[in-house]
DNA sequence: TTGACAGCATACCGACTGGTCTGTATTGAT
DNA sequence: ATCAATACAGACCAGTCGGTATGCTGTCAA
């Protein structure tokens, strides 16, 4: 029995549960049963809140993974006039601060979620989509202001530079993922950031 | 009934099939009893071949992904004494072949498989690590030859290089997969080859 | 105080899972 | 011809899956 009843607690336990469990065992590994019992709830509880096991993920992917990267991530850039160093300064400190934390063995929740889902339900793949525009797009108009500034070479194209660092950023963490190894985490990124320095007026 | 009993065949069958369902639903979605309908066979016959659903996944691994790729990208490449002529020749031959195929909607096989299984099964990380070494140390050595050759920059480091080509390669596919485009696509590829181009003496 | 309804708990459901077991047909060596 | 051993076939199993139906309980407006 609860302290006391408290619906948007409860649902907030359901979606941290279930972004625990989706992140563990994927999508399709995740089960319902333990989702609730991490929730320390019941099925009751998760079929109130949300219409069944995929509108959960939907949901995670809104309220929690979307808001997440957009404060570790876009947030910082959003208005960057330095982008390449700016870039650079938010690889060194994930790799740092969240590598420790199992970002190593388990990779990016976002992209996990996308290589697994995107090709079996189109309502998560636009719900993923969605969070990969808005990182794009965040980079896209660094880089844009980074060229009026004069920190980024005149003749580049922020669109085709933000597509490829995001792809990028997504291929580093996956192989150094199942690599298990940090030394390729750091080659792969000392490439990626001399790749950023040729973009250098 | 069979035309006539053949263990070598029903066994490939199985290979097949199984990589074809897992390519489908990933690993943890996939149904054993879908494969063995797909094969054309029985449990009897499976689980007489293979000790269960996860050694199905590292046959398939061993036997069907890996000969694949080694086929399409690393002998191509194993005697290369100008990777970035040949690496760009390579990719795009792939997104012209296999893209028509499906590669943009269900991505690469092997990448799938790691970001789904890595975390979760360690001889699937390993049998899946195998491969990723084994295309790493070829790109390595084709740029080791390649600075010998004078068709690449003497100050760069193969390894670092060979890490983050495929990395960026595998970022870009499931990028490109998940946003459905091929432009992205495009976009992107055009990026590296221009982080390539930067590799030119 | 009393309805009315949201918020939840629990028992339960059919479908399906990976895996086992037993039986049988085919094969190759002797 | 005989005898194992191999190569399956198909019934069967316990367990888990996502999802539902029903009912109780706390909350709050009237």
């Amino acid at each position: 029995m609860k302290a006391t009843r408290n619906s948007e607690r409860t649902r907030r336990q359901i979606l941290q549960a279930g972004f625990d469990e989706f992140y563990k065992n994927g999508f399709q590994g995740a089960s319902i049963n333990r989702i609730v019992e991490k929730a320390d709830t019941t099925k009751g509880a998760l079929f109130h809140h949300f219409r069944g096991k995929n509108d959960l993920g939907y949901a995670v992917v809104r309220e929690v993974i979307h808001p997440h990267l957009k404060e570790q991530w876009a947030d910082p850039l959003a208005k960057s006039t330095d982008p390449i160093t700016d870039l650079k300064r938010l690889f060194r400190r994930c790799w740092r601060d969240e590598m420790a934390d199992g970002q190593l063995r388990q990779g990016c929740p976002l992209n996990n979620l996308a290589q697994e889902m995107s090709p079996l339900d189109e309502k998560f793949r636009k719900s993923l989509e969605q969070v990969y525009v808005g990182w794009r797009d965040c980079l896209a108009d660094a880089f844009a202001r980074g060229i009026k500034a004069g920190t980024v070479k005149k003749n580049v194209s922020p669109r085709k530079v933000a597509a490829f660092i995001v792809a990028a950023q997504a291929g580093i963490i996956g192989t150094a993922k199942n690599a298990q190894s940090e030394e390729l985490l750091r080659q792969a990124s000392r490439a990626l950031f001399d790749y950023l320095d040729s973009l250098r007026p």
